[in-house]
RNA sequence: CGCGGGGUGGAGCAGUGGUAGCUCGUCGGGCUCAUAACCCGAAGGUCGUCGGUUCAAAUCCGGCCCCCGCAACCA
């Protein structure tokens, strides 16, 4: 059987973080367990480099945005290849195969009717050199209050993707395949989407040049997901390509929850309308978020160095973790404590010890040759008939893409193998005399229960089963899938090893200290390494002005009257100052950072001569300033008593 | 009323009509092969809240409260 899975293509604006190494890691256990099985697999992964965030990230780091993404891209392979990850392909949005496809579907698509040259459009005013959505304008002229003159419609040029035609087909797709989208919360939410009408989307831009060229009108650049998803076969060499015929169309697509819409519209209707069979399943995964129930992201200052993780704790364990911690279909929390947590209670206390122990029994009360067992008692046969009851529940958990169950049912079987320990007491045994054989089957029979947790854990932990092996007399066969619930599989005779411990626990003191003396190390790399890291900290220094040009801002304090928050918004405060004698009116984004009554009768900067902009309808003539830095912000106040209207230099 | 997810013993989570379960933590005991690991036992929950359906509700229906993500929004 052929198996085809996909990882989406990731955005390189900067590093992946552990939360986007999720959906990574999940596809290569599914993809490492399809093999194990006997299957064709082809796995792949790759980078979406084509997107205008890409060039103003690039710019921000004065370079070019090609040799930018082929750093971070670089970044990306080294962390795949640091967590294990066995993918057959890795695709890059700006390589020739890919952009020759995009092309070449983009033509038929115009050519068959269902890409179409439109506007797009809107109203602009010159002066105030801003486009206005029409529900904006008042009274079709210009909102801005200071304004107020007319406005006039302005067209950027733009080709457009029929999706409207195809809604229905795909609403018909959808309700006859409950796989096609997963999980069912995701499918419900689609369904519901699509339900609410499918506008044409808008695939073409003129604004920039980073991107593929539309053959037959080079100055426009394909836009994003038409771009993007086309990967999933021009990885494949579509249309003529051996890997095509062998692997399309995919068996899964994995990916975060945020994209199952693109990949459950867009992607199916493009497959449409080129005549090509859709995918077999979506899942949409939950996402890692923080300890304090934010998202992981580097604006939040929350994010960890992966390397630094990996480096820390082994790959094998950051993969248990990430697999072991997410519930199927909802978020997960992620912490440097908990992975400790699963690292020193699963790993180390129950896997790694489990086999230390059964091997220093081997050692010690048989010189290390694996004996011939004997005769079953009941205690075997519940042990090997939970090896098979675990084995099939291991297998259904793949079928639903849920890897944390699967791994809590291997730990049953973890679990049960050292309460077997405790049960048959080799060590009592090992005194009388008249156990010798008794003694023989049990230690025979620990030797066939690590055999098996590596085989059971071989999709999760790659680097494990090479380890086992070892220790095992170094027979890399042992580790066979339709063996994991046979019993009598290693030779007797085998001479076996303690060797290392294969999770050595971690001591939480020690972390620590070690994470606050990393902390220290970040900040002072972070000031002396710039071009090396991807990932910025400070924001550029922007070019150099003259004091002419500073002295056109004119700023003031203002002393504030009144605050209070903006409804329906997270960030926005409202706040009325006096400046100069006259009130005004500003809006800020400091909700988050400030009480109403934090700020009222303060006086603070500020930019009194900026041009006034309406923010959810209110008009804010000026801006508050305020420092910042990642999560923290501090609204300058100044504290001696200048009246409001003092001029700021 | 923009869309969606969630509120279950101290913590993190399972559990879609019929004695409320898992992991960690806590307390007590056992064992000594092992990585102060392993095994057994115990304490601890009005399953957010109010109402409804039912012989029976964490589970189904309705109202409300709270948390989170997306979207919007940082002049």
């Amino acid at each position: 059987m052929k198996y085809y899975i996909t990882t989406p293509i990731f955005y390189p604006n900067s590093s992946p973080h552990i939360g986007t190494a999720y959906t990574t890691v999940a596809a290569d256990t599914i993809a490492r367990y399809h093999r194990l099985r006997g299957d064709d697999v082809y796995f792949l992964t790759g980078t979406d480099e084509n997107a205008q965030k890409i060039v103003r990230t690039a710019e921000a780091n004065h370079t070019d945005p090609k040799i930018y993404v082929d750093g971070v891209v670089k970044r990306f392979k080294e962390l795949w290849k640091a967590l294990d990850i066995s993918n057959d392909d890795f695709i890059r949005t700006t390589e020739e195969r890919h952009q020759k496809v995009v092309q070449q579907i983009f033509t038929k698509l115009y050519e068959q009717g269902d890409i179409y040259k439109s506007e797009y459009s809107g109203w602009y005013c010159t002066p105030c050199e801003t486009f206005w959505m029409e529900n904006k304008l008042i009274d079709g002229k210009c909102p801005n209050e200071d304004c107020g003159r007319d406005v006039e419609l302005l067209k950027e040029e733009s080709y457009f993707f029929r999706l409207s035609k195809y809604q229905d087909a795909l609403l018909k797709h959808i309700e006859e395949h409950p796989e096609f989208i997963q999980p069912v919360s995701r499918r419900n939410e689609m369904l519901r989407f699509i339900e609410g009408g499918l506008e044409d989307l808008c695939v073409t831009r003129t604004t920039f040049q980073w991107g593929i060229k539309v053959p037959f009108d080079p100055k426009h650049v394909v836009y994003v997901w038409l771009d993007a998803l086309i990967n999933y076969i021009s990885a494949l060499g579509y249309p003529d390509g051996e890997n095509y015929k062998r692997y399309w169309p995919a068996n899964v697509h994995l990916m975060g929850k945020d994209i199952v819409r693109f990949h459950a519209v867009i992607w199916p209707i493009i497959l449409m309308a080129l005549d090509i069979p859709l995918p077999q399943i979506i899942y949409g995964h939950g996402w890692y978020l923080s300890k304090e129930g934010g998202k992981i992201s580097k604006s939040r200052g929350n994010v960890q160095d992966s390397f630094e993780l990996i480096q820390r704790y082994g790959s094998d364990a950051i993969r248990y973790f990430l697999l072991r911690e997410l519930q199927v279909g909802t978020d997960g929390t992620y912490s440097e404590d908990n992975v400790v947590e699963r690292l020193n209670g699963d790993l180390a206390n129950d896997f790694g010890n489990f086999v230390s122990r059964s091997l220093a029994m081997v050692v010690k009360y048989r010189e290390g040759i694996v004996p011939r067992p004997g005769q079953d008692s009941a205690l075997e046969t519940e042990l090997k008939a939970l090896s098979h009851e675990v084995k099939e529940a291991v297998e259904a958990c793949f079928e639903r893409f849920d890897p944390a169950s699967a791994l809590e049912n291997i730990w049953r079987f973890v679990a049960r193998c050292n309460k077997y320990v405790d049960e048959t007491a080799p060590w009592g045994l090992a005194k009388q005399a008249d156990q010798r054989e008794r003694l023989d089957t049990v230690l025979y029979t620990f030797m066939e229960c690590i055999r098996i947790m590596a085989v059971l854990t071989a999709p999760f932990m790659p680097g494990l089963p090479s380890r086992i092996c070892v220790l095992l007399g170094n027979d890399v066969g042992l580790i066979r899938w339709e063996e994991a619930d046979r019993w009598g599989i290693l030779d007797h005779g085998t001479l076996v090893q303690k060797g290392e411990q294969l999770f050595p626990r971690i001591d939480i003191s020690q972390y620590t200290s070690a994470e606050e003396t990393e902390k220290v190390d970040l900040v002072q790399t972070k000031t002396s390494e710039t071009s090396e890291t991807p990932e910025l900290v400070y924001e550029p220094i922007k070019d150099e002005i003259s004091i002419e040009e500073f002295s056109k801002i004119d700023l003031r304090v203002a002393k504030v009257l009144s605050a209070e928050k903006v409804e329906k918004t997270d960030k926005l405060m409202k706040l009325e100052v006096e400046v100069a004698g006259v009130v005004r009116t500003v809006v800020s984004g400091i909700a988050k950072h400030y009480a109403p009554e934090d700020l009222v009768n303060n006086y603070v900067v500020l930019v009194a001569n900026l041009k006034p902009t309406k923010l959810r309808g209110i008009m804010s003539q000026g801006m508050i300033l305020a420092a910042s830095q990642g999560e923290v912000l501090e609204v300058l106040i100044v504290n001696k008593n200048l009246p409001g209207g003092a001029q700021v230099k």
